[in-house]
DNA sequence: TATCTGACGATAG
DNA sequence: CCTATCGCCAGAT
């Protein structure tokens, strides 16, 4: 399927996104095969990523897409997403990721 | 083929 | 909490 080529993988990744789970660009580049291609994760999406739940797909810093805000919370809200100040609420959205400990 | 950009990630201040 | 800088990769020009 659709899943050795860069395009393809992400494509698939954010495709198989379930409703109210939030994943981060790094982790949508991990799960693709890609670890470390996070940027290109979110060029992917803007320039072809127009048919895929790209809302579901957040900043690792839980930041919503600057441009999008607006549109980009009331998907996740309308998901069961809880967004907050144009921020996700990490820690338990998709059962992942807990932000930075502590140094 | 080379160079720049960008819906990122993390650290430092 | 925020802004700034470096490092990462793939796509577009």
């Amino acid at each position: 399927m659709s899943g050795d080529s860069f395009p393809g993988a992400v494509d698939a990744v954010i495709s198989a996104i379930e409703s109210g789970t939030v994943l981060t660009y790094g982790e949508v580049a991990v799960e693709a095969g890609y670890p470390g291609a996070a940027r290109a994760v979110g060029h992917h999406l803007q320039r072809s990523g127009g048919t895929l739940p790209w809302w579901r797909v957040v900043a690792a810093t839980g930041r919503l897409v600057p441009g999008h805000e607006t549109e980009h919370a009331s998907h996740l809200r309308r998901e069961g997403v809880e967004v907050t100040a144009n921020r996700v609420r990490m820690t338990r959205s998709s059962g992942r990721r807990a932000r930075r400990p502590n140094t």
